[in-house]
DNA sequence: CAGAAAGTTGATAATCTTTCTAATTAAGTG
DNA sequence: CACTTAATTAGAAAGATTATCAACTTTCTG
């Protein structure tokens, strides 16, 4: 369920001034086609676009990913350590929030309807306009709680 | 109003086999004499220190600070573009969230009760062991809607 | 208290991410 | 549809973060 079609990106970037490209537009498809909880990394999304004859560059990516965070079209996600991941940014009922493995890097997705309340109430209190809440907890599972493992 | 005295933190780390090195018990130090609210880059926190006359190397910096995240002791913090912050993991009543202008960078601190309990609810429900739980609120500021400026 | 074992540091290399710049491309105008 | 203006791209360079490794410390053992 596409939230963002090309077109209504094109409404939202001109909108602002900005244009929408075809690199834009594939970056954007990548994510839609993407199955539930499915989430990329920048070099994820590089070398997928190659296997498809796709060629954009790494800088392209970066820039574009960063520019639909920005937009609320996109979640930067800090799940594993050493890079960020992006996954398209839905509402309520696909809204959902992660609960990290600080050892092993094991995610968690659930969901929570008060949390997604407590925030849009924050952001207007402020009089800010909401893009995007994410609840992160950060913990050690079960299994590296057992493990004597030095990490 | 220090939870991790340099005893604690010696304790915490020799349980898991590993060693308090004067090293870390400074920068531990540094955080707990920080002004609350504050949070320092792994940058500032090299410089302060050389301008106390201590000098630790900037892979020790990035090191320990990771380390002291997953230990619990220290939060990671995504908040301006670049580079990450950190701050003392303090309990229920210091314990707060962030709101941030993704167009400017301004940070707003918020506290929550109810988001405490969720995350602690949901980490035991998995039998995780809770380290830190934060939300994360991306917006737009009052400001930054009114202004034209693309970004 | 000497020797062995393991963790830590600092320097460097490697990786990930952002910034900069010239060339290109999309949108707006007549 | 040519022309002007401004945004965007690709590639290179810079910045931020993590991984690697030899030398050094600390802890443990006998």
């Amino acid at each position: 369920m596409p939230i963002y079609t090309a077109a209504s990106l094109k409404a939202e970037l001109n909108e602002k001034g900005w244009r929408l490209t075809p690199q834009r537009e594939t970056i954007l498809q990548v994510f839609q086609n993407l199955a539930e909880g499915k989430h990329l990394s920048a070099e994820d999304l590089y070398y997928m676009l190659q296997n498809e004859g796709e060629h954009i560059s790494l800088s392209t990516i970066y820039r574009t990913l960063k520019l639909m965070a920005r937009m609320g079209i996109l979640r930067e996600l800090e799940l594993a350590e050493g890079h960020k991941h992006y996954e398209l940014n839905q509402p309520y009922p696909y809204h959902h929030h992660h609960l990290i493995c600080v050892r092993c890097n094991k995610m968690i997705e659930f969901k929570s309807e008060p949390i997604l309340k407590i925030g849009s109430k924050t952001a207007q209190k402020e009089g800010y306009h909401l893009l995007d809440c994410q609840l992160t907890i950060h913990a050690v599972c079960p299994t590296c709680q057992r493990s004597l493992l030095p990490a």
